[in-house]
DNA sequence: CTCGTTTTGTTCTCGCGTTCACAAACTCCT
DNA sequence: AGGAGTTTGTGAACGCGAGAACAAAACGAG
């Protein structure tokens, strides 16, 4: 119903909404909101239109209302219960992480197949064994799951998840994991990131050197 | 030259490649890559001839050169520096982080505004002041710099890094940062996949819940 | 050497997303 | 009440990316 693309961003939308309101602002333009939130104004009114009209014609948006209405349609009105996998550097950080909480999302359990690690306190949640996944997952009904083990391990850990009931994964790991339809993946990598900006610094380095051959050699 | 779309998937090709190697297998045929990797093979090839003509019909790709050709194209057949900025629980996460090192990119300084982390070694690494990244960023030419301090921060460090030469920024805040045009900036946030991942699932529930209430209710 | 098999590289078509541009709708001032 | 000024919501044009389909090229068998 409503694209993809709009969907990836009506989180950000949510969050300048959130800034505004937190700056005790009570109406914006769709000018105002697309600055705040680094798009262009068009686009913003195109992605709101799907959910409804909610702006009132020569005076903008009521942010309050918008932004229940957003928070509405991407369903965090209530808070979703969550589960990290693998807690090593990366799943610590995760678990300490304030923004979880604050955003719609509550860390119900955090698991690991290091035994040693089983009861260690992360944020004030106990590490538990991997094993305990389905135990965890029916008990709370969990649908989200997050993975932050090796790579190598992902696929195994995916496989568990979606036994015990996951629907969505968010995967950490550099790896690619297939699940069954009806199953959604989205992955968050670092590396990949970093190369996509190192191809472009590449580029401009590129640019720049012909730049500074043609000024030195003149006109090739 | 190269459309957008491909680049951000060349890194995911030269990491499947990489695992094929250290697989032993020599020889690939885009149908093997396009598994490995998560795609149609169809794009996959589409993708490989913007870069050249690398494979041999009826043979595949020489999985070695391939993945020479790819890392030349993305530039990361050297190394190339980087700081991070912002040691708190992400931070440490990312400079405990080996894929950096292996996948061409390498911490030449962590900084940190809070004068109590200075000289804390982490992964070998000294934690050193924010206003270091002057001299630092010119000393080793860098580039890029990581992002992940507190959101209110985020704009602040990002005018620091360009004003130090950075031109390409990776920002972990949940922020949105502006920069003068020629720099580049991608950014990483967690609670706007989580948001996406929510989303869907609500979708999942209601389409759940409206088979159930049609099986119940019967035909309406 | 020739023919069949395999697999690449490319062309073509379709659909999605972005952006422009403007009519409709609302407010405020006179 | 009416007109000027704002700002939303959307229709239409455009460009890019995905995928199907196929021709060209390499290889091996006979
Ligand atoms: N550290 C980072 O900043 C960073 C950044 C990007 C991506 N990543 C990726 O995130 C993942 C985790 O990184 P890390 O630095 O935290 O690694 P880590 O080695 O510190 O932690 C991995 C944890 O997973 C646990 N584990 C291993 N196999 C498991 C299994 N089958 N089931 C459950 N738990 C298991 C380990 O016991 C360990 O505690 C890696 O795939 C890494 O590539 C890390
Ligand atoms: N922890 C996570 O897993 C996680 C996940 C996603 C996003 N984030 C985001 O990453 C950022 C960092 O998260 P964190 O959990 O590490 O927070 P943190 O509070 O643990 O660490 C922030 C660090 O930044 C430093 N800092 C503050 N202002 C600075 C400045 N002006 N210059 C330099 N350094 C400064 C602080 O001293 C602190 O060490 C936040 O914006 C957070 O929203 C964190």
């Amino acid at each position: 119903m409503i694209p993809e693309a709009t969907v990836a961003r009506l989180p950000v939308y949510l969050r300048a909404l959130t800034a505004l309101a937190e700056g005790g602002i009570r109406t914006c333009s769709s000018e105002d909101l697309a600055s705040a939130a680094g798009v262009n104004s068009a686009k913003l009114r195109k992605d709101l239109s799907y959910l409804g009209s909610y702006g009132t014609r020569g005076v903008g948006y009521d942010v309050d209302y918008l932004r229940y209405q957003i928070a509405r349609e991407i369903g965090v009105t209530h808070d979703w219960p969550v589960v990290i996998v693998g807690i090593g550097n990366l799943g610590h950080a995760l678990a300490n992480y304030s923004g979880f909480r604050s955003r719609g999302f509550r860390v119900v359990a955090l698991l690991d197949a290091d035994l040693d690690r089983t009861g260690e306190l992360v944020a004030g949640v106990p590490v538990r064994p991997f094993d305990d996944l389905e135990a965890i997952a029916s008990e709370h009904a969990v649908a989200i799951g997050v993975i932050a083990t090796p790579a190598a391990a992902a696929q195994d850990v995916a496989d568990r998840m979606v036994a015990a009931g996951v629907t969505s994964i968010l995967n950490f790991a550099p790896a690619v994991i297939s699940v069954p339809e009806g199953v959604d993946v989205r992955k968050v990598d670092l590396s990949i990131e970093l190369q996509i900006l190192a191809y472009h610094e590449q580029r401009k380095a590129h640019e720049t050197g012909r730049e500074v051959a043609a000024a030195i050699g003149g006109d090739q």
